[in-house]
DNA sequence: ACGATACGAGACGCCCTCGTATCGAAACCC
DNA sequence: GGGTTTCGATACGAGGGCGTCTCGTATCGT
């Protein structure tokens, strides 16, 4: 049906992944302009606006874009080794610039763009939280978490992904440090109080 | 000695006192002008040439002016209560509006302004670890942790904050969870797995 | 009193961005 | 081929911030 020269797909996918780009290398959301974005995609600015009503939209679009990166796969050998595997891919994601750059954002825009937000947790956060979830109450139902708390499953999550995720996010330099993850999750698992069955 | 009328120690602290007011009201980094700063406390723009070489400086200066909101007094009657206390603290902090919001965009900076982010986390951020450490040091002497964590206190610290500092960061509904911050010490002190003595 | 400096206010030129419009070329349907 | 829409490129006016400068006034040292 529609006439003319049809758009190309290609096009808009180019955008979105400049403007990806562009915040993986740190540019907060203010200094991200429609002309630049156009000059660093190779596009014309009749483009952008043929496509999208303005900036909010564009940014927007690139948000539901952004490619949760594929869930980790459980080794499914014990549910600490699963433990393990899920706090070494938040740790993995911390330095990966695209993601961190694109949360620290998220957060700064958090107040002023509710509805950025919304859809970024909802295309991103909300199925990495809803994975551990899932991987908690596998714990629970096994008896390698107390029951008891199965009864608040968000600070459940809340509980294992804040120490390595504060940690990445704090910490540019961090070190390669071996068998972090590990140590993490036994703290995780058994606290810092002696008495112990460590 | 300096000859003419002398600068109004009142002029620079309504500046700043503006800068960290509005970024406590939400605005971006990269929204923050010269021009509207000058506006809002009332004060020319030679003003602020005059005594800051730009944006930049302007910026640093106040980073240095946010006041370490006094570290919070510890009940001291037991190691647990302790950690509450300072658990607690996170979350207020979390929900006050000059903190949060000066702490995500300072994250948000930390790339593109590592001598910004240098000065902020010197004069804000590592007195509170330090506050922090030094607790956790005294429940080792105490016995009311387990000694070989104490090889790493850096870890321990972001395992104690991690958990209310991403609970609070990541929701801005964060309602009014009666003994929240008692749970989560829980969580801290036991973890989640079976077997102790809880 | 006099010179020097600070103050608030605002004008100035420069540059960048916004969103729109126009251009020639290209790609599609009829 | 004719009509239509998209493409990249570019020009346009409006708006706003930057950093400098100039006013008239106020406040200090000498």
């Amino acid at each position: 049906m529609p006439r003319g020269r049809p758009r190309d797909a290609a096009v808009g996918h180019k955008v979105v992944e400049t403007v990806l780009r562009l915040i993986a290398e740190g540019t907060p959301f203010g200094d991200l302009t429609m002309e630049g974005i156009a000059r660093e995609a190779g596009v014309g600015k009749a483009t952008l606006y043929r496509r999208w009503a303005g900036k909010d939209a564009l940014l927007l679009d690139a948000m539901a874009a952004v490619d949760s990166p594929a869930l980790p796969v459980l080794p499914g050998t014990s549910f600490r080794d699963d433990l393990v595997v899920a706090v070494e891919t938040i740790r993995k994601r911390g330095l990966a610039k695209r993601d961190s750059a694109m949360l620290r954002n998220m957060l700064t825009q958090m107040h002023n763009n509710p509805e950025l937000w919304r859809r970024y947790h909802g295309t991103v956060i909300a199925k990495r939280r809803a994975a551990l979830a899932r991987l908690l109450e596998h714990g629970i139902a096994i008896g390698a978490v107390r029951p008891e708390l199965g009864s608040d499953l968000e600070l459940l999550v809340d509980f294992v992904t804040g120490p390595m995720l504060t940690r990445t996010a704090f910490r540019e330099d961090a070190p390669l440090e071996q068998g972090l993850s590990e140590r993490v999750v036994d703290l995780i698992l058994h606290g810092i109080a002696p008495g112990d069955d460590t």
